[in-house]
DNA sequence: TTAAGTGCAAAAACTTTGCATATTT
DNA sequence: AAATATGCAAAGTTTTTGCACTTAA
């Protein structure tokens, strides 16, 4: 059986450290790929998503992987507002997005930047850093909100 | 008694929506004001540096008090890194600085940005969005950890 | 074979809430 | 006096962990 790139990407980046490809984690993995760009999920609703697979899922083994993977540097962990805590695939090389979020009501826009890149790069190479990820969160009130 | 400039913002800015100005609160703000610049304390780590205090502050009003002043624009809100949800004074006017953090140590360090503010803006301003406070979070691997 | 990964259930950490009491205006 | 704020303790969420069992390599 034919596996994508991306799979066999992470499997590669997995045995280089020692670690092992399961079908949990091709789970995840394979989930975030087809989720539409700016879609980003919470740990409870990636596994509510892949409960009713055949392979089973349990809460404990998407933290871990969840953990893992933004260590890896696959995954993004965005911290929108309060309590919002969601993952999505990180696509430094691709032109990452960025978020506008009203903070009263959770409204959230993405805009791109390509100057974020760069002073990212420009930043983590000055202190010897290795540049995984780079987000611009702007905290801002709604028209809506405004008017409250 | 006289109090200090950023104290009557405080208060006027309540009374505009008919809330009011408390000791805790008071204190919540002095404590922010004098905290050295970079500095930033959990929900946990404010209530501690207040106890000693001779009024009164539960944990409970600490976690009320910081919504609200976040909800205010008065305090900014961050997420650093994984589990690390800590607050500091928002000078969006001052320039406000940002943040390189080693995902692996959670080591930290600030750098500041004038780009940063005006795409800030302009995004906001571009949606209709009011702005109160604009991060830049780069994760990236510090030296140390790149070797592990 | 054996080191790594999983599930479960229990625990930990963190945050929120209801309600009676106290305070600000 | 009236409305807001506080403290306490209890409940809610979310995340982590220990351990026995399973599985990838």
């Amino acid at each position: 059986m034919e596996q994508s790139h991306p799979f066999n990407a992470l499997k590669g980046a997995l045995h280089n450290q020692g670690l092992r490809m399961t079908p949990q984690r091709s789970l995840v993995m394979v989930l975030f790929q087809k989720l539409p760009k700016g879609e980003h999920l919470s740990a409870d609703e990636v596994h509510q998503r892949l409960l009713q697979n055949q392979t089973p899922l349990s809460l404990s083994t998407v933290y871990r992987t969840l953990h893992l993977m933004a260590k890896m540097g696959i995954l993004r962990e965005l911290e929108l507002a309060e309590d919002h805590k969601h993952y999505e695939i990180n696509e430094l090389n691709n032109g990452s997005h960025h978020h506008l979020v009203c903070i009263r009501c959770t409204k959230t826009l993405e805009f791109k930047s390509d100057t974020m890149q760069k002073i990212g790069e420009k930043v983590a190479k000055g202190s010897g850093f290795s540049l995984l990820d780079c987000q611009l969160v702007v905290h801002a009130l709604c028209p809506s909100c405004q008017r409250l």
